[in-house]
DNA sequence: TATGAATGAGAATTCATTCAT
DNA sequence: AATGAATGAATTCTCATTCAT
């Protein structure tokens, strides 16, 4: 999506266009974001932005797949594809993803706000993919979990994944907040605060979901 | 927030500013949506508008004071507040849910965007007060649910409301997406699915909360 | 200027509307004058303006009149047009002047914004007309001074005139904006003190003049 | 006031957006000046106007204050602020005006509307500003003739200031009239009487002023 | 005649995008 | 490639005037 002129970039760069493009179009929305100030925080001149994307969608477009790359890389660093059922995967994942919120709570956000809806139609492809991707995913964890015993084999997947999904999100949503709230640093006592959320989580979901 | 000339309007003519305020931002958003063409739908000049409401922004927060109110009367109709606990309250709401839903897919979706942030800070004030009922009433529904021992008592409220909520608002969701595909009645075979959907949910719900 | 609507409505009402729009326009000038605002100070409803005036420029042009024929009458009460030079003109009317902006400081502001061609080109028949008899009666003053000998004759009257109505312009000015800043009642101090100003004006004005 | 856009502009073409606007201001008012008007007089589009001005209302501003920054350069050009008294001010000076409204009429015609209140309340700090400069000087000329004995000392400083300020800005608008009804260069015929006039002036203000 | 709602022309302003340097 | 000034389409909002009751 971005120009070759953007490509060529050295990384830094790259970087601080598309962190000044993030941060504008989460505080202001994709209408109310301004090409001025992106250019602005990311130290280019207004012309270059133009020289590296088509337009202002073009930009966005970008920025979501950006984002959700850096997700990637990130949490594929930190969870090597194992095999899970959802109650491990919800559990072992659960510091990862608090580091990840607490380290890049702007990219964390915005790809919240994304999935959430709050773009609409700008980029309903990447959304529909993106979700296909975490449900398939999401699926053959129940389906694992189904498999080990662990989850109720007499409720259908669609229902169980519509459950699973629910609880996880606004737990998510939850954490999210919680962090953002966090001057620097977490105390001890938030961390743990944290943690006991998780552990009750994961008590109501094994028990609703389990046999 | 309508000036007095609205006010003053007899209700047709209001109902028809109102619904197509709704549908114009419900379909375009806050920034896309065109005074213009919500006074065209409504079949009043664009300046009537203004002797209306002071700006946008003024018939927009009206939008959603407008669809919450007629959300309320529609409940306050259909569910007596009645002492009941979560389940009871999940399931005998479910059908007038479902037939709202039907009949004003389009207040439910406004409504609906809205609380999930859509509009951004735009309304963050009414936001605000709407989540704080409805979780006071939840939290209450949870209460009732402990005291007669159909909820465990070992777990915090605010963790049990938040698992409530998640679960809820996701069935909600979709119940809406498949309404909105609905092409005008549905079929016997559509009710019978939703219907299922329901109880399967309420019993992952009960068996989750349950001691 | 005004319709026949306007001349059979009772003497209060049209008073009531008259003051309404000279507040109006003297406060936001014709452009920022609200006919709204006026309809309502003046306790009538907006198309009834119009069931007077043919618009808004023949409301102001007749506010403008209205002034006007509302100064004559007080003036005409007060000062029997006699035989005067110069200086016994000024002497003999301020008193009655003072007054005059006391009581009708709103009329007397309009009038002078109005002469002092604050409403730009909106009314300038009617601003010559002024201008001319006001001139041409100070010019029989000053001829009265001539013929007298309590003025010099070898200046031409054009010239005098400019440098009595210099001065005179200029007092009247500062007459104006003191009153404004009165209370309610003036003080004897500052009758006493506007009083010297006067005097104080004629010395100077007359030592000017005379031979 | 005007934006960094603005300054870096090369000369011709500021000079020339600032003509454009205060020829429209001083034709139309503030309020029926056009900003399109301005910009196809200045030659550029209505856009770049908002990129050099913040506003309407900063552009008329600046109208100003430009109008007046150009009128003290010709001014101090022109007039070595020397020892002088009221008269050797009034007369020395006059010539010097006389050619200044010649050559920039619509800067003189501005800024007199401008100090005449014409623009309201738009201003009124600049204004009270030059008012206060203005008299500050004028006082002091009127102290240095009260120290020589050329003007008597047996009358208020406030009432000669009065007096003086009626007088020249009634010959200012005098000559302003007259030079604007030139058609281009005066013949000598008006150069003389203008003169005259001039010297006509001084004689009744020194007579008045003088013990 | 009085009323006040309806109308729409008109103006300011914004900002994505283009373009000359 | 980078820059930032130039452009003008698009939109909100105002309010004098009209019009139906």
């Amino acid at each position: 999506m971005p120009k070759r002129t953007f490509n060529r970039l050295d990384d830094d760069k790259k970087e601080k266009v598309m962190r000044a493009a993030i941060e504008e179009f989460q505080a202001h929305g994709f209408e109310n974001a301004k090409i001025e100030s992106i250019a602005q925080n990311a130290g280019v001149a207004k012309g270059s932005i133009y020289q590296y994307f088509d337009d202002k969608k073009a930009l966005f477009l970008y920025s979501v797949t950006w984002a959700i790359e850096n997700f990637m890389k990130m949490i594929d660093r930190q969870t090597p594809m194992k095999d899970m059922d959802v109650y491990e995967y919800f559990l072992s994942g659960s510091r990862e993803r608090f580091e990840m919120i607490r380290k890049e709570p702007l990219l964390v956000s915005f790809a919240i706000d994304f999935t959430y809806g709050k773009y609409g139609s700008l980029a309903e492809e990447i959304n529909r993919e993106l979700k296909r991707v975490s449900e398939e995913y999401e699926l053959k964890l129940i389906d694992n979990g189904k498999k080990r015993g662990t989850i109720r084999d007499d409720v259908d997947d669609k229902i169980l994944l519509l459950f699973f999904q629910g609880v996880t999100e606004k737990f998510n949503m939850e954490i999210l907040a919680k962090v953002k709230n966090f001057e620097s640093e977490p105390t001890e006592e938030q961390l743990v605060e944290t943690e006991s959320l998780v552990k009750s989580m994961v008590t109501l979901l094994k028990q609703g979901m389990e046999r």
